[in-house]
DNA sequence: CTAGGGTTAG
């Protein structure tokens, strides 16, 4: 039925587009117009057929369209293929646009340089850049030339794939060659790129060289660095730049003061935020949804929950009504500080409000509940999320893992991880750590290892974090001595330990009795630039008090204290148990 | 609404 009325539509706007003022012409009116009238497309039937999209409400629809106007005769015009390629491209079914392209080029239909372009740009979001290349093919052959937008689509494209540095070498040739004039999307399209690829310092430097040269930035490019720039902690930066841009003219929008309200507000700089929420009013930008989301994600991160929700209520007041978004973020915010309850009811409360929870709602409560013990709880939500016929992605299977693990559940945690790959998702960093972490934690650590090279098979790196997961399982399990070698073998890996790292190698050198090593290795993290924190201390202390070295642990506490570090509950009774033998003696 | 672009959640 629904087939039938999305034709029939189609149909009707094709046919009687002619004749809108409804004035009556005398039947033989015609032979006053002249030829060229006559074939016009104020004719009945137009040889362009206009169709309407508007009936297209899912990708069903869009093909079923798509086979009727292959069949209409005269054909539309390629435009009109070209407005139903990108509709499906919104719904983001990339591999469905090309194939309704080859059903396209099979039936003889024209296809022109958008149609090309359209194509590539699906070949870059499915992450086959190289097919995207390929296409270049298909414009020689048919007369056409690549225009801007092809080489900017291509440009994205390397950098989606991670091709950083063939991206800049295109980009590069563009201009050399003169293949195409560089357009504000060019310009945005690299910096991004090379933001989102890590990058910002060089897409900074990049933009002030723009700013000299005939490409003028505008404001989504210098809002991407500051973005970026906030990101990476250097929100002075991107004060600095917000203030270089307004010098030049370009004012700032609600994303960009969005971007560095986040960024002051992630780094517990709520004085500046206020104020810059004042000012923000004062350039009569009114806070949006995303705005208040960024306010209500800060005070959650914080663990201020009830600030979170007075944000929530403000919004309101305004008139600005809280998404998806602004309650996944409060049941993380709740998750995060333990009232499971709290998150789980405004996840119940979501329908009501005529928000459907998504994935990423989900994901939130499934790690609410597994951080707080209650896997049983979470693996009923993961199961869940099936049958409302949501999409798993990563992160929800390695929340569901990490639940898994902690709750001693080994079997069931791999089972999942092969249930993963089974779903055509692939395991990121995270994922393995998670793994390792799990099977670590339940002394398999010869499993553990044995992961270690299927990720780095896989091409995934281990980081930092992955070697810190090892090594405190091989500590925990009596194996200090190759912990410790591991431990060595690091800088060769061009990796460099963190606090969390140190700690745990100190901790366990100095259980294990090797208190000297420790003390070295105490003192060489101070040289490389590496800070002690509390953990440090007490876990040092704790060695030391373990071996009845009671004089070297007073005077490492004595430190401790001048360095505004107290000790933990476990230091206190320890030397509690210490003092009291040395009385007993 | 013929093609390519920046900001929010785990």
């Amino acid at each position: 039925m629904k087939k039938m009325r999305v034709f029939a539509m189609a149909v009707i706007s094709r046919g009687f587009a002619a004749n809108k003022r409804g004035t009556v012409t005398s039947p033989l009116s015609f032979l006053s117009s002249s030829f060229h009238n006559l074939t016009h497309k104020n004719m009945p039937f137009s040889p362009n057929p206009r169709i309407d999209f508007s009936c297209i409400h899912d990708v069903d629809d869009a093909v079923f369209l798509f086979r009727q106007m292959l069949r209409m005769r005269p054909q539309p015009c390629v435009v009109e293929f070209n407005k139903l390629l990108t509709s499906i491209v919104k719904m983001k079914k990339y591999s469905v646009t090309l194939n309704v392209f080859d059903e396209m080029r099979q039936s003889g239909a024209l296809v022109d340089e958008c149609t090309l372009n359209i194509v590539i740009n699906c070949y870059c979001l499915l992450n086959r850049v190289d097919f995207g290349f390929a296409i270049l093919g298909s414009f020689f052959k048919c007369g056409y030339k690549p225009d801007v937008t092809t080489f900017n689509t291509l440009i994205k494209g390397l950098f989606l794939g991670d091709k950083v540095v063939e991206a800049e070498k295109l980009f590069k040739k563009l201009l050399m060659l003169k293949l195409c004039e560089p357009d504000e999307v060019t310009i945005l399209t690299v910096i991004n790129g090379l933001c989102k690829a890590g990058h910002t310092l060089t897409a900074y430097d990049l933009l002030r060289l723009f700013e000299k040269t005939s490409f003028k930035p505008d404001v989504k490019t210098y809002s991407t660095v500051i973005d970026s720039l906030c990101k990476d902690r250097i929100v002075d930066d991107a004060l600095q730049l917000l203030a270089k841009m307004i010098d030049k003219g370009i004012s700032p929008n609600i994303v960009t003061y969005s971007s560095i309200l986040q960024g002051l507000c992630n780094f517990g700089r709520w004085k500046e935020a206020k104020d810059l929420i004042t000012v923000m009013v004062d350039h009569k930008i009114s806070l949006d949804a995303v705005t208040f989301n960024i306010l209500v994600d800060a005070f959650c991160k914080e663990g201020l929950v009830k600030e979170a929700e007075d944000v929530v209520e403000i919004m309101m007041q305004r008139n600005i009504s809280p998404n998806v978004v602004t309650y996944t973020t409060l049941i993380d915010g709740y998750s995060l500080v333990g009232q499971i309850d709290k998150a789980r009811k405004v996840f119940d409360s979501m329908p009501g409000k005529g928000l459907k929870p998504c994935i990423i709602s989900y994901s939130s409560l499934i790690n609410g509940y597994c951080k707080n013990g209650k896997v049983e709880e979470a693996w009923a939500l993961f199961l869940e999320v099936r049958r409302k016929g949501l999409d798993y992605n990563v992160v929800t299977y390695s929340t569901m893992l990490h639940g898994l693990f902690c709750a001693g559940r080994c079997a069931d945690g791999l089972k999942l991880f092969k249930d993963m790959q089974d779903h055509q998702l692939i395991p990121n960093l995270v994922t393995y750590n998670t793994l390792l972490n799990g099977l670590c934690m339940n002394k398999q650590i010869v499993e553990a290892f044995s992961f270690l090279h299927i990720m780095e098979e896989q091409g995934v790196n281990p980081n930092i974090t992955t070697y810190s997961i090892l090594i405190h399982g091989l500590c925990k399990d009596g194996k200090v001595e190759i912990a410790r070698d591991l431990f060595n073998s690091l800088p060769c890996k061009g990796l460099r330990p963190n606090v969390q790292l140190y700690n745990i190698i100190i901790g366990s050198l100095c259980q294990e009795g090797h208190v000297e090593e420790a003390k070295c290795l105490f003192v060489e993290m101070e040289k490389s630039g590496c800070a002690p924190d509390s953990v440090t201390y007490n876990v040092c202390i704790q060695g030391l008090l373990k071996r009845k070295l009671l004089a070297e642990a007073k005077a490492l506490l004595d430190e401790m204290h001048k360095r505004g570090f107290s000790p933990d509950s476990t230091t206190v009774s320890l030397f509690l148990d210490q003092q009291q033998e040395e009385g007993l003696r």
